[in-house]
DNA sequence: CGGATATATGCACAACTCTACAAGTATCGA
DNA sequence: TCGATACTTGTAGAGTTGTGCATATATCCG
């Protein structure tokens, strides 16, 4: 069965419903500082890593992210006990706008917060890798 | 009381919130086609218009253009009985990236559809005004 | 003025979303 | 193999949003 829309080559679609998908996905302030850490770094980071970054529940953290998967904007990848999200590359136009917009924004305080958050975070790696859980006194689990 | 937001030479504020908003906003389909015809042509539309151009209710229409106004995105424009929308124009990067993506999508079989009819019912302009009420069979009122 | 027309909105109800707590799965290291 | 740890998910209640119908407001024109 034939239709019009526009694949890349990566073959994630990307059409009006696709776009409006997106944007139900990041018209959520949690979920859109996550794509905006990812996307103003250009790295990659596990859900403890957010959990610290944006100070919010490991289970927002991870519905945020399952969301955000489901509507094709980020894609998670396992390491053993740690999963990794990224941002879903394309070399479409529609996406890349996406990602330059949400990195676009300056002078945000929340963005701020989380950006240096981000920052001494990244410090606690090992070889670029993520070694410890949730940091954040209160956000630790049992 | 001072806060560190951006604020484009128009007013409106950009940032995190700003975007989670608009995003919200966008995140409904016909709300998204509202836009694209906007952002796509340039132009500026009245309610009739895009009832036209979308093939959906009035109330559907004009109920989405207020949220689109209330999220920062659209404004309008009385002139006599009829009322013009078109996009806020800012100087600030992030709503012109918006702009540029919303336009960027091709290949949509939705979007083509509303094109099309919205080249059909530009023709019935006189001086560049709309002149006339809801053309589509099924969708004018009494 | 009075009817027609362009647009906006009040209301009610179904559908969806967010949030919190609790419990589940999978993997690592001792 | 057992406990700790990183992450996922079921469930339920509160709040929000979309939709359709009906009606209201504002303006034009004869």
């Amino acid at each position: 069965m034939h239709n019009s829309t526009s694949i890349d080559t990566k073959g994630s679609v990307v059409n009006g419903k696709w776009l409006s998908g997106a944007f139900k996905a990041l018209s959520d302030p949690t979920r859109l500082r996550m794509v905006r850490l990812l996307a103003a770094n250009r790295s990659q980071l596990c859900v403890c890593e957010f959990v610290d970054c944006l100070e919010e529940r490991q289970y927002t953290v991870s519905r945020g992210l399952r969301l955000l998967e489901q509507a094709g904007l980020v894609e998670g990848q396992k390491d053993g006990r740690w999963v990794y999200y990224s941002l879903v590359q394309g070399d479409d136009t529609t996406a890349t706008l996406l990602h330059d917009l949400v990195a676009s924004v300056s002078g945000d305080e929340v963005f701020s917060l989380d950006q240096s958050r981000f920052e001494g975070r990244m410090a606690l790696r090992e070889d670029g890798r993520c070694r410890v859980g949730i940091q954040t006194e209160g956000l630790v689990e049992r």
